[in-house]
DNA sequence: CCGGTGACTCTAT
DNA sequence: TATAGAGCCACCG
């Protein structure tokens, strides 16, 4: 496990409006960034991770800044609680979700990771 | 300041 | 088994 800090100052701007990121997007790309290859979690999993289990919400919104951050976040390995890739229309192209998550052996069937249970990664690992 | 929105999840009907 | 509702909290106009 990572330990996490709050260093919102020198985080690079990766809303919008330009403000700086908050600690809770930095631990949600953090944890994203902790997930194996081959390996998928999910938002619920992060946000209890974080302590905030009901805020699943919010790391799907992190999640939505995550390819502004460098180095990139895997948002591919992050699904929903049952293996769906409700972000796939957030990758530009449909289908580049699911074809990132093939490339390192995630298989994917209608939208679904197969086996999701297997390769299920929980944070605390 | 308020209300709408969302890459979620759990509970109740 | 399917739907609907609620909780959650940050962003935006």
């Amino acid at each position: 496990m990572a330990t996490i800090k709050n260093n919102n100052d020198k985080l690079p701007s990766i809303l919008p409006s330009g403000r700086k990121e908050a600690s809770f997007f930095e631990q949600v790309y953090e944890v994203a960034r902790m997930v194996p290859m081959g390996r998928v979690t999910t938002y619920g999993a992060i946000a209890e991770y974080l302590g905030a289990k009901k805020s699943a919400r919010m790391v799907g919104w992190a999640m939505n800044a995550a390819h502004t951050q460098t180095p990139p976040v895997p948002a591919q390995r992050v699904v929903n609680r049952k293996g769906m890739l409700s972000g796939r229309g957030h990758f530009g192209e449909p289908n580049l979700m699911q074809e990132l998550l093939e490339k390192e052996g995630v298989a994917v069937e209608k939208d679904t990771v197969v086996d999701f249970e297997k390769v299920f990664w929980k944070p605390e690992e």
